[in-house]
DNA sequence: CACAATTAGTTTGCGCACAATGTAATATCA
DNA sequence: TGATATTACATTGTGCGCAAACTAATTGTG
């Protein structure tokens, strides 16, 4: 049984934050995604859009919002830099002029086959076996779900 | 046994992203520390900071960084904006004078008693148990520890 | 001792991340 | 239908996160 020291309480030391294991693994992960992602002119955001266009294409920004999980404060730039790179177009959508409808380009979908190595590459950089893994992105997503910001369903 | 679509790889798909799960939750969790930090008027980043120099005062950027896992590139801003809040100072070390050695100010020693109940409220609205949270933790610090960068040790 | 190599920290530039505010289009409702 | 509320994005400002380039001090090495 440890004890305390008298200096104060255990809790602020930076070793039990789970919040800062979970944020420099985060960072270190997105560093570890660089070189891979350089050659398609990709950063980790841009790439995580890119997936979803992939997988679903002409969709608004609130969809890719809610399947990124990044604020529309934080896409409109990324798209914009997207748009630049003529990867994707951000038209209006015909049926309500708020929305836009972001979709991709020939040069967009072409980029897939070259980004379709690099799933296998980074399981090759984590040294992880697949089940902690499993169990990582599991944890991860029980803690997103279980913040307030989402519970609180009204 | 479910077959892929003849639409292409399984791999690219954004759900199945362990570093999109690691992002979102350390985005998310910072964001749910900002109203508890707000009141001593810190960002995470400068929390994390204060929280090595609790434990251990006078210490150099190089230590600061080794602890919080910032590049100094990201920590000379941060300690100067500490430094403008008067919690810190940036001395220079007598016997090199290339290091600063950074030491708490009155001011900032005694924000610590503020700080305290942080941990406590955090564990509060984290809805996971504390072996779940634990076990977290831990597979988040063996995804850092085995990341190219770390294994590298040449 | 001179001089190259290393080390500690700073600066610069770019791209997020996000709260807060703004704007325009649509939906709701009296 | 006309006022009001809501929704979808865009904009602004601040603070990271980090690679790359830079400065200055210290440490080798011949």
């Amino acid at each position: 049984m440890t004890t305390n020291k008298a200096r104060g309480s255990t809790h602020l030391q930076i070793d039990q934050q789970i919040c800062h294991s979970l944020y420099s693994a985060a960072n270190a992960l997105v560093r570890t995604y660089r070189p891979l992602l350089e050659p398609l002119d990709l950063t980790y955001p841009q790439y995580l859009v890119m997936l979803c266009l992939w997988q679903q294409d002409q969709v608004s920004v609130k969809a890719l919002s809610q399947q990124t999980r990044l604020d529309s404060g934080t896409l409109t730039p990324i798209l914009k830099r997207l748009e630049g790179k003529t990867l994707i177009e951000r038209k209006r959508s015909r049926t309500d002029e708020r929305q836009r409808v972001i979709h991709l380009s020939k040069k967009g979908r072409e980029l897939r086959t070259q980004a379709e190595s690099i799933p296998g590459a980074m399981t090759c950089l984590v040294d992880m076996s697949a089940e902690q893994a499993r169990e990582l992105k599991h944890l991860a997503e029980l803690l997103y779900a279980g913040l307030p910001e989402h519970t609180h369903r009204t």
